[in-house]
DNA sequence: TAGCTATTTGGCTCATATGCTAAACATGCT
DNA sequence: AGCATGTTTAGCATATGAGCCAAATAGCTA
């Protein structure tokens, strides 16, 4: 089943997932399809453990799926959420420029943290 | 004219500067036009100087921009950078799900920094 | 000039993030 | 079982970030 937290703090998770330039150089490497952490890590010039905690970060703000295949864990692109948390964050700031394909998200409620 | 430094760590500096979460309110905040710099303090509950800081951040990427009007600093959103930063990555990696209003920026060039 | 308001800057503390190496865990193979 | 491969976890060092208060700067008005 889904996950019911999808508007709250999912979108803190998820920016601070994307303030990282190595993940975001993680998530457009995932564009061509899944991979396994190794070949994600053998891109980089950081260490593997290193590369594991980053996808870490993008599992648990789940813009990555992980599933297993024997030895190795083969990561993929959650696009879809991705493009939901940041479309509706840029739907709210400047709607004039952008526009979301799928548009089933709610919209962003009023009640702010601050 | 427009700034040189366009495509390659200014993507750094926005998702930098929208990793936090009073930045990215203080950009919905000067959705509906031009604050002073107190006037959005006001609406958090943390000291001024923070919010000082959190400007000069937003500033710094050029997600906003100043003007004095006397005593007081008036902020203002710049809708289309933001549009188009964020945009272009998000095209980058879910192209399928987002589309921009105003294509005209360059294509992303292909030499990462990794 | 003095005094007032608005805003930023300096200097500090504390928490979080990122990187590393070494060690543990998981899986498959012989 | 024992070993090789792939990946994560533990533990540590250092850097960055966000918050505060006090003080400095900028502009206005008397």
């Amino acid at each position: 089943m889904e996950s019911p937290a999808d508007t709250a703090d999912d979108e803190a998770s998820v920016f601070r997932a994307l303030a990282d330039p190595t993940r975001r150089q993680i998530l457009e490497d995932l564009r061509g399809g899944e991979l396994a952490a190794g070949e994600i890590a053998s891109r980089f010039s950081i260490s593997a453990p290193s590369i594991s905690r980053h996808l870490g970060v993008l599992k648990g703000a789940r813009l990555v799926t992980e599933r297993r295949d024997a030895n190795r864990i083969l990561y993929s692109l959650a696009e879809e959420r991705l493009a939901m948390c940041v479309g509706r964050f840029l739907s709210a700031v400047c709607p004039e420029q952008i526009v979301l394909r799928h548009s089933k998200w709610r919209a962003a409620p009023e009640g702010n943290a601050r």
